[in-house]
Formats: C-alpha cells, sequence, structure tokens
DNA sequence: TATGAATGAGCCTTCATTCAT
DNA sequence: TATGAATGAAGGCTCATTCAT
C-alpha cells in the first residue's frame, strides 16, 4: 500500500512553497513549475491535490487569511485591540514578506468571486473585532466610526510601510502610530 | 504621405485604452491585443511608441500617479487638506474604476525598481502636502505623526471601500470619516 | 493473506469497465483512470494485468471480436444467413450502445500490427460463414460476390444506422432490409 | 503593411497538412506541432486561423465532406448511380489514403454535435442522390429502400476494402459490384 | 507612421506509468 | 494480489514580439 496520510503534508508543502514563489518574483512570475521545484515536488503534484494553480492560489489565500484570525482571549479591552494591531502586522515580519502576495491577493480578488469574499470576510472580521472592544470603550455613537477607522489606518499604514516608502523595514513604528491612534478616540471619546 | 506629429496622441490613446482594460479584465487579462483593439489601432504601435509592454505600463502608472498632484493653489490649511483628501479619492469614482489598476501596480512595483520608485515618490508627496497644512494647524511635535496617520487613513479607508467590503461603492463616507478625523486631531493637538 | 485465481475475474472486470467507458466518452476521453474508477479498482491493476493501456485495449477488442462468432449450428442455409445477419446486429443493441467503440478500433487498426490482423481475420470470417450457406444457394459463379455484397450490406448498413443519420434507433429496418437482399439474390441467381 | 490574402492559402496548407498527417499516424497521434511542421508553418498559425485544434479538424472534415458533393450534371439515371459510386470511391484512391482520418471522423463525430451533423448531411445527401435517379428506374415503393441499400453498400465496400481485408488495395471490384447491385436491382424490380 | 501575419517560447494541464508498501 | 501517491513527458494554447510591407 502506498503512503498514506501524506496529503497535509504536501498541502502545506505547496503552499509554503507558493508563499516564498510569490514573495520572490510576484505572482507574474509564479509557475507551476518554479512552486513545485520550490516544494521539491514534480509539477503534476499541484493538480493531485489543489486541481489546479487555481486551486493553489486560493488555498494559499486562505491559509493567509486564517493567520489573521485571533485565537487567545484576552479580557481587558485596550489590551485586547492593541493584540489585534500587533497581529495584523506580525504576519509579515519574516525574511521572506508576504507583502507582494498580498498585493496580488488583493488584485485577484476583484475579478474572482470565491477570492474577494474571502477577503470581505477578513475585512468585516477586523471591524467586527475592533467594535467588540470599543463598545466597552467609547460612547455607543462612536463604536462603529472607531473601529472603521482604526482598521483603516492599520491597512493603510501596512500598506506604506510594506511599500518602503517610508519606515525602516519593521513595523514598529506603524504599530505605535495605531496604538496612540487608539488611546486619543478613547481620551476624546470615552465614555 | 504619413503624418507626422501622432506621437502625443497615439501615446494618449494608448494609455487610456490600457487603463480602460485593465479595470475590466485585471492586469493578468490585460493583452497587447486587447489594449490595442480597445484603442483601435494595431498591436505593432505599441512596441512603437513604448518600445514593449512594460513600457507601455509604466507610463501608464506614471499617468495615473501624475493626477494626484495637487495644481491648485488653497491658503486656508484645513480646506487644503480637505480637498487633499477628497482629491485621493475621486481618482476612482468614475464608471471604469481603477481600483484593480492600482492593487496591481502596487503588487508590480515590488519587482520593478522604476514602478516602485514612482510609488516612494508618491507616497511621500502624500505626506509633504499634508505636513505642510498641518504644521498650521497643530503643534510643531504632531505635524509628522498626524500626516503620517492622515496619509495612512486617506490609503486605508480607499483600500477598504475599493474592495467593496464595507460602503455602497462611492467614498463619501470614507471622505467625511477621513475629514472627521483632521478635525479630531486639531481638537486635541491643536496649537 | 492475497486472493488466488483473480485474474480472469480481474481482466473481466477491466475489459467490461473499459467498454462502457469507451462507449460513453469515446476513446479518446478514455483513461486509465476512468476505467480503473468504473471496475472499482486502482489504477494501477491495470499494468498488472495487461502490461499497460494498449494491452488493455487490444484485450477488449479482441473480446468484441470474439462476441461475433458463431456458435449455434443452424442447418437450413437461408434461414443460417439471416442467423448471421442478427448476429451483427444485435452485439450493440444494449443500451450503452459499442458504436464508437467499434468506429475507434477500426481507426486504431490501421495503425497496429495486432489490431488489424484480428479486424481482418473477422471480415474474412464473415464472409465465409456467409459463402458457406450460399453455396448451397446459389449458383457457383455468384457465391462469392454474394458472400462479399452481403457484408458489404451489412456493414454498410450497420455504419449508417449506427451514426443515428437513418433509423430510429434501433437496427429492425437494416435487418430486415439485408434479409430481403438475401431473398432478392436468391430470387435471381438461385440454383 | 503585412501580406494580405494569405488566409486561403494557409487554411489550405494546414487542412492538407493535417489530412497527411492523420492518414500517416492517425488521429491520436496527430499533434499541432506535427501538423504545422508537415505545413511548413509555425504552431501559433493554428489557433490564429482555426481558433484551435478542434476548429482545424472540424475545418478538415468539412472539406473532406465537401469533396463528395457532386457537381456535374448526368441525365441519364444509370449513369448518374455509376458516377455516384465511383465518386465515393475515388476519395481515398490516392497515395495518401484519407481512410483512417475517416475512421476516425466517424469517432469523433458520436461525441461532437457538430461534426456528427455534418456526418448526417452527408449520408443524407447520398441517399437523396440515389433516389433521385431510382424514381426514374424502379417501380415506385422500391425507391427508398433501393436508395438506402446502394448507399450501405458502397459505404460497406468502402470499409473493408479500405480496412484491406479484401481487394488489393484498389477500389476497382467493389466498384464493378456496387455497378452489378444497381443493375440486378433495376433487372429485377425495374419499372 | 502603421499594419497584422507569423513566430515560438513558455505556460498549465493531462495522464500513462512506476514503485514503495 | 493490490494500492494510489508521485512522476514527468507531452500536448494544446496564449501572447509578446518581430518584420515585411
Amino acid at each position: 500500500m502506498p503512503k498514506v496520510g501524506m496529503e497535509p503534508v504536501r498541502k502545506k508543502q505547496l503552499i509554503e512553497a507558493t508563499l516564498e514563489v510569490m514573495a520572490e518574483v510576484g505572482y507574474h512570475g509564479t509557475t507551476i513549475s518554479l512552486i513545485s521545484k520550490r516544494a521539491g515536488l514534480s509539477s503534476g503534484i499541484i493538480s493531485h491535490y489543489f486541481g489546479d494553480k487555481q486551486g493553489l492560489i486560493e488555498a494559499t489565500m486562505r491559509h493567509l487569511l486564517e493567520a489573521l484570525k485571533i485565537t487567545q482571549r484576552i479580557d481587558d479591552p485596550l489590551e485586547r485591540i492593541d493584540f489585534i494591531i500587533e497581529n495584523n502586522f506580525s504576519q509579515t515580519q519574516g525574511a521572506s514578506s508576504a507583502t507582494n502576495t498580498w498585493f496580488n491577493f488583493w488584485a485577484l480578488s476583484l475579478h474572482n468571486e470565491g477570492l474577494h469574499r474571502l477577503q470581505c470576510i477578513n475585512h468585516k472580521r477586523l471591524e467586527r473585532n475592533l467594535a467588540f472592544s470599543y463598545r466597552k470603550l467609547l460612547k455607543p455613537e462612536q463604536v462603529k466610526n472607531a473601529a472603521a477607522s482604526t482598521a483603516a489606518l492599520i491597512d493603510g499604514y501596512w500598506l506604506r510601510y510594506s511599500m518602503g516608502s517610508v519606515g525602516n523595514g519593521d513595523f514598529s513604528e506603524a504599530v505605535a502610530r495605531c496604538k496612540q491612534y487608539v488611546r486619543d478616540l478613547v481620551a476624546q471619546y470615552g465614555r
């Protein structure tokens, strides 16, 4: 009997290879051949486990979005918001930045039903998570606006720092500024 | 007898066709054939005027970034910031949104020296423009942070609204929230 | 403990699965994977029992040709010819017509020594069988021509009715016309 | 300006290359690469003129069916039937037999709407043509049967001789036997 | 200045075959 | 005896680029 239980192993291998290759050469340069070579596997394996290239790309994006979910439970609302901010910046601090990957996923989303839905869910989840904590900190009528603006601030900073236009390659300054914004909000609109 | 002085006309035709096609089918689906057909010209014309596809893409992005420059002179600092905000959202309000085009340009930037430089210049110009006005409104030590955060907020809102995750397809709510943020800053940190 | 004596069982399973799949999707769409799935077996089993795909295809065609052999003994010459006619049309009256399978086998035969020989043997056998009975019915000099024409008529009708160009999906009309032809021959050239 | 008026030339080149290649290696072995090489053109040219491989295959079959049409006008009914018979056998007497091509087209037809329709039209046209002449030769109630049987006889003989099971590589014997059949019919059922 | 026919490299995908178990 | 994970060659197709006109 052939090896069994390889599916999760192979899928992980391939998704990680995809992230690496996309980070290095961009979506446009990402080929089945490159991915499989990076994963140390054959090209045929991709259709075997993901149906086709599109399937692998979607699985990779799903994997990335999954990492943004908050699993920890934090009771203090301010602390929890801080954690959300950090979590959103921590993803791409590693050597092989997933920055470009994100840009490409955003671009792909606009012309792909499935990916677009995933993006929207993710966007809404972030606002919901922020609103949950803001409800304990701010006057009710300010909650929605605060959550939306904080989410936008996080994404905007992430975008600008990722582009390398500002900052020194790390996000610590961006994190600090986001946290400061939260405190400003509490100072001004706290209940 | 061949017409002379067609160069600027042809280039404009092709750049606009490129924007239209990219908005419709995404960068991935944008081909020389589609662009030239849209422009009502032959495919050979592109290499004639832009060298190759890459040259046309870069020229198109340069064209888009150019549109973000502020040409008007406004003296009142708050009014000027409002105008900057509006200007940044107004680009893509037309029927054929350039949203996807932007995402793709960002993605392309990370793997293209020339495009990347353009992006960075654009990012910095926005902050500089904002800082210029904030200097008249805020305490000196707050200016830099305010400019950076406002720029991030604009980009973040633009990103989230463009993705269609929130809002009703127009940016008016996003514009309002950005303007409110500016006023909050002035209220809190005004000189 | 592995089962023994499975060979004939497995081979039959696979040949029948091949006939079913070929009838449904054509030779061009017939894959190892489809056949083995239909047979409820693994893909590896085919090389195990038939060496390779080609081996299975050849065995399948051999199986089909085998079914055309006349095993019954019929003494009356006219009755025997009628039976031969019926036998040649009866093969594909089932729900899953083997029509397409036949076309493909013919096509394959022309580029495959072994299959070609089988086809020729089959063709000649039909004429020989017809000639055997015609010898009792017709003048000697007419036998060869009668056998050849009857065989051609059978194949021609079968081809045209199979293609669906004429008839209502069943061969009864074709059978009747072939039989009529035989009677015409006897009436005209009977000894 | 590029060369113009090449379309019909190129299409003819490619269709003839397709017939040659199919005759030599069978449909299964017929590749875009082989065809274009044979035509002395590049592989891309096929999609340029025929959309895709399927388009070329259909055009090739259409071309073959076209050759079966009767363009000459012949008044004498018996002579006209003789001509029809000859015409149906003459197609593949050349060096590069289109025999295998026909088998493959039949097979393909059963799983392809467009090709199937073409085949049926062709089948019916042959019977119609034969019936047209038989009407002047036979009693009315015999016409339909005679036309159907003659058509079947032609196809059947063609099939068997093409397969090489009988005859010496040429169809003259088959032609003679078909003509004899027509005369038998007239002798027996003439008006 | 402008065309578009023609090219061919490179991509994704399919699928017969192999082989460790 | 039987599996099916894994391979990789080969195919069709796309498309940026070239070039004769």
